[in-house]
RNA sequence: GGAGAAAUGACCGAGUGGUUGAAGGUGCACGCCUGGAAAGCGUGUGUACGGCUCAAACCGUACCGCGGGUUCGAAUCCCGCUUUCUCCGCCA
């Protein structure tokens, strides 16, 4: 959520800026609400303030034991004028939130113009994509042949858009995010936290997934669909929303700052409007494993937390050794919440590309504000803080990447040096029945 | 799922219709005192929104779990909800 404070002060440049991000801010209509606000607020206030004269008036006359009905008349008109002015007054105020909580975050100034993915920009990149001397298999065909990975089970059991693995394969998929959360905790300092996969709707409020971006979202509701009109809870479509909302409504001490998560998590996303696209293999799931950052820190400090917290999802793919770039998302392609956002995208042998397996944001205090998650300054006011989170990294897609890269001519995967230890020594998947029964 | 109890400021806690933003205490800040500290004494100590402002001061409004209602007036009365605790049932 933006400020209201700068939408009235500053709305031609706010408007400006959005712009940039193709949104298109309906001016005309906040100006023309503002307005009324404004009216409305005033004339209630007023006779709020009639009200409670009168009514003191009335409390101490009948605490001296005088006669009270001549005041009583002088405000019994009040009445109906001001229940009229309150609920007009609550009206505007909930169209004008209504409003306001589908604008999107402002760019941060260092965020490149552009309308599409088209026009990211590559900071960095690091490793070289490695050479085959005979013809690479993607993830679906390698794991297929090894027999560990079944898609028609999956659709067996819950339709498109899930997957089994089994076997060495599903080891390798947990020895990722254990590796992954053992580097966080052990070598970036984040706090490891366990948390709840269903949330309710303040909590998506907060982090900005409602009240857009309902249809990305699973629904679930206790005694079934029929039971509700509105859905108690949603699956969570990213662990970034537990854990940022664990600060929602807190006011935090200065000096706990910052604030470093970590969760692994599976996430649920319907992928509406996605029809068509991914459709082959695990690289887009309705359920997909996670381990995300989470920081939480002062204002002050925030672009410097986004650097660090990019290295610390970075620093997982140089310790599997997958060569990578890390791009800087352009405005047209930026999330609803993000003022600034950098992708890292792993080489996939399989499909010749780059692929998104990160996404680290700042959102400076856009969620905050929705949240009211604030911190104590140093001149011990309340005040918002900032948040950022990042993947750190998509399990799923990571296992893509190990398979792909990690390829032998003979259909058998390597195990990466580094995930040993968590797969009871084994150095390669290999493609007999065994492999499977081994772990 | 059933029965009961509770929810007040940073914290504890008083308050069953009338100058209550809310007694008292703790904590915190500042001052006095002290060689220094403790104790003691004094003063102060919420948030949000709006008006007026360059700003501050000032003024107004709202806020005692949340949402409604009754009333000239609600922390206080009524209804609904949420959460927590206790007991019973069920359960990984």
């Amino acid at each position: 959520m933006l400020d209201i404070q700068q939408l009235r002060t500053d709305l031609d440049n706010v408007a400006r800026q959005l712009a940039k991000r193709g949104f298109v801010f309906p001016i005309d209509a906040f100006n023309a609400l503002e307005a009324e606000r404004k009216k409305i607020q005033t004339r209630t206030e007023e006779l709020q303030a009639q009200r409670n004269a009168a009514s003191k008036r009335i409390g101490q006359a009948k605490a001296e034991g005088g006669d009270v009905t001549a005041i009583m008349n002088q405000v019994a008109h009040l009445g109906d004028e001001l229940k009229q002015a309150e609920a007009h007054l609550d009206r505007i105020k909930r169209e004008m939130q209504a409003m306001l909580l589908e604008i999107p975050n402002l760019p941060h100034a260092s965020v490149p113009d552009g309308k599409d993915e088209t026009c990211n920009v590559q900071i960095r990149r690091w490793g070289e994509p490695r050479r085959f001397d005979f013809t690479v298999k993607d993830h679906v065909g390698l794991g297929e042949e090894l027999g560990l990975l079944d898609f028609e089970a999956a659709a067996k059991l819950s339709g498109a858009r899930f997957s089994l693995m089994k076997g060495g394969l599903a080891r390798l998929h947990r020895a990722l995010a254990q590796f992954m959360l053992d580097t966080h905790t052990q070598e970036h300092g984040y706090q490891e936290t366990y948390v709840p996969y269903l949330v309710g709707r303040d909590s998506l409020r907060g982090t900005g997934q409602l009240p857009k971006f309902e249809q990305d979202l699973f629904a679930v509701s206790a005694g079934g669909a029929d039971a509700a009109g509105i859905p108690e809870y949603h699956l969570i479509p990213t662990a970034e929303v537990p854990i940022t909302n664990m600060v929602r409504d807190e006011i935090i001490p200065l000096q706990a700052l910052p604030l470093k998560y970590v969760a692994h998590t599976p996430c649920f996303r319907s992928e509406a409007g996605s029809y068509g696209r991914d459709t082959r293999g695990l690289i887009r799931q309705h359920q997909f494993d996670k381990v995300e950052l989470v920081h939480i820190v002062h204002p002050d400090d925030s672009y410097e937390a986004l650097e660090q917290l990019v290295g610390h999802a970075e620093r997982i793919l140089q310790k599997l050794e997958l060569p990578y770039r890390v791009m800087t998302l352009c405005t047209g392609d930026m999330g609803f919440s993000a003022a600034k956002t950098y992708d890292i995208e792993v080489w996939l042998p399989g499909q010749n590309a780059y692929r998104e397996i990160s996404s680290c944001s700042n959102c400076e205090a856009f969620q905050a504000r929705r949240m009211q998650a604030r911190f104590r300054n140093e001149q011990g006011k309340p005040a918002l803080l900032h948040t950022l989170n990042g993947s750190g990294l998509a399990v799923g897609r990571t296992l893509v990447a190990v398979l792909e890269n990690y390829q032998n001519a003979d259909g058998g995967v390597a195990i990466p040096g580094v995930l040993r230890p968590y797969m009871n020594g084994l150095d390669q998947l290999r493609k007999s029945e065994q492999n499977a029964s081994e772990l």
